[in-house]
RNA sequence: GUCCCCAUCGUCUAGAGGCCUAGGACUCAGGAUUUUCAUUCCUGCAACCGGGGUUCGAAUCCCCGUGGGGACGCCA
């Protein structure tokens, strides 16, 4: 008995990589951490018509920005491949003829049309809608029949059990009445997969050890039961997670908005604290903290400590957590994170190094690295105009016209305005108008920004340097 | 409709019978620091869905309601 934790996550690429499933690969990729075992990876493609490669690229791409990397799986190899279910075709129908000589498994020739209808009948009685059996027992007769119409059958498991139940480490028993599981396809009859039937026979043979996934998935899990024990096989550790809603408290969606994690990426969220945010969800630190690095994520997670209701996505933490991860980064690192945001936005920007000063005065008030768009620009603009009519009255006061001369007269000759030098300047305008504090900084502020708000003046200065210090002065006192 | 799951501040959560006049975090409000804004720090507002049990004692255990969610596909 191999007892090595084995974990995957199981997207099928018909999309970007949601939020929801994101959290679930987040999980499985800790759970494995934690347990040194292995995090596999496993694209499910078995519906031809939705599943494209794009998809599958912007998927990988976003695991990997979230720096979820996986052991086994595409692009990567591992000695239980291939991890494309479009790949392994012949395991599926090998082990359909394992069920359908056990006449466990039997051909149905029902049309999709046609069961719908039926279902729609059961629907309106208010009834379970199942299959209702018809094929199960067809004559030879009746099969040459069908086949001459030129139906292809679908396969459906024969599902009689009375009852199934499942422990799940998260919930603990859970029972199914029999009754409630119909026959369910395990083979459509154009010979792909259904996901069930997939699922099982990828998981057991790619050696599973935990099976952790959103509990949507539950209802699913009674028929997989049933796979498990027809195939004569023991079932994985079962772990269903709670979902993550939208604000309305139904399951998110593309339509609550930002559900995907390239749209994270591009509105300037770091992974780590994405990351940090989602594992959040559901679960908790012993220690109560919220800012938790990836190796504590993966050192103190525990499946006792997940807990069974459903959360809301909230933003506003998330902006926070963001903002936190921003202050507590390597300002290189930050730098390097900001600048193809600054370089997008048409800046002038031609490495990240150059960015460094800019986001060390203004990291504090920040939420999102796109926020730099907006608070870098007084850097990059020709002249700063007044965004407000309050910055433009102040500029007009007679008092700040003549802190502008004074200002302008403290810098002739200056050529290193490093903040020392700015703070000596701005002490001698001091003396020469008798103006100080709020009265003295916020025109200077204004003349050499635009704006009545902003980081430590001082830094700001030293960033613009003499010429443009000049310049903005004598543009204000000329305005 | 049927089945399954869930239920503590607005949100994320702590809580595994007495440590709970229910703790923390985000948001919000107020204050301190500061040339402004922000950061940081401090203070405050704010919750055990309802009803029955069990028990000396229940947010915690049981039952019934109610509410919410999920599933019921030749989707995954």
């Amino acid at each position: 008995m191999n007892s090595k934790v084995r974990t995957r996550f199981a997207p099928s690429p018909t999309g970007h990589l949601h939020i929801g499933n994101a959290r679930t690969a987040i999980i499985n990729w800790i759970f494995a951490g934690h347990s040194g075992g292995s995090f596999v990876l496993r694209i499910e493609d078995t519906d031809v018509e939705r599943s494209t490669p794009e998809s599958e690229a912007s998927i990988l791409e976003d695991l990997r920005w979230l720096g979820l990397d996986w052991d086994e799986g595409p692009e990567k190899g591992g000695a239980f491949g291939p991890y494309r279910q479009s790949e392994r075709s012949d395991l599926y129908l090998d082990h359909l003829e394992m069920l359908t000589q056990k006449d466990l498994a039997y051909p149905c020739y029902c049309l999709p049309e046609e069961l719908e209808a039926r279902r729609k009948a059961m629907l309106g009685k208010g009834d379970t809608t199942q299959y209702d059996k018809r094929c199960r027992d067809l004559t030879a007769a009746q099969i040459r029949k069908f086949v001459g119409e030129g139906r292809r059958p679908a396969f459906r498991f024969r599902a009689d059990a009375e009852a199934v139940s499942f422990g799940d480490l998260v919930r603990g028993d859970i029972v199914f009445p029999g009754e409630q599981i119909g026959d369910f396809v395990i083979m459509k009859s154009d010979g792909t997969p259904m996901y069930n039937f997939a699922c099982v026979v990828d998981d057991h043979l790619m050696g599973i050890s935990h099976v952790i996934r959103g509990d949507d998935h539950i209802s699913n899990t009674p028929r997989q039961i049933l796979l498990y024990q027809a195939l004569g096989w023991e079932p994985p550790v079962l772990a269903h997670i709670p979902m993550i809603l939208g604000p309305d408290r139904e399951k998110l969606s593309k339509r609550h908005g930002v559900t995907s994690v390239d749209q994270y990426r591009t509105l300037g969220y770091l992974p780590d604290a994405l990351v940090n945010f989602l594992s959040l969800l559901s679960w908790s630190s012993e220690s109560g903290e919220d800012i938790l690095s990836r190796e504590r994520l993966i050192r103190e997670f525990d499946f006792n400590r997940i807990s069974k209701s459903a959360s809301i996505f909230n933003v506003e933490k998330l902006d926070w957590m963001n903002g936190m991860y921003i202050r507590q980064m390597e300002v290189r690192e930050l730098a390097r994170h900001l600048f193809p945001f600054l370089h997008q936005a048409g800046y002038p920007v031609r490495t990240a190094e150059e960015v460094e000063p800019m986001a060390v005065i203004f990291r504090a008030g920040m939420e999102r690295l796109s926020d730099a768009v907006e608070k870098f620009r007084i850097f990059f603009a020709e002249f700063p105009v007044p965004e407000s009519v309050e910055a433009a009255e102040v500029m007009q006061q007679e008092a700040s016209r003549s802190i502008y001369k004074s200002f302008l007269s403290q810098m002739d000759g200056v050529r290193d305005l490093d903040r020392d030098a700015f703070q000596e300047i701005m002490k001698n305008i001091q003396q020469e108008t008798g103006l100080k504090g709020k009265a003295l900084w916020a025109p200077v502020r204004i003349a050499l920004t635009g704006r009545v708000h902003g980081p430590d003046l001082p830094g700001v200065a030293e960033i613009l340097g003499p010429e443009k210090c000049r310049k903005f002065a004598a543009r204000a006192l000329g305005a």
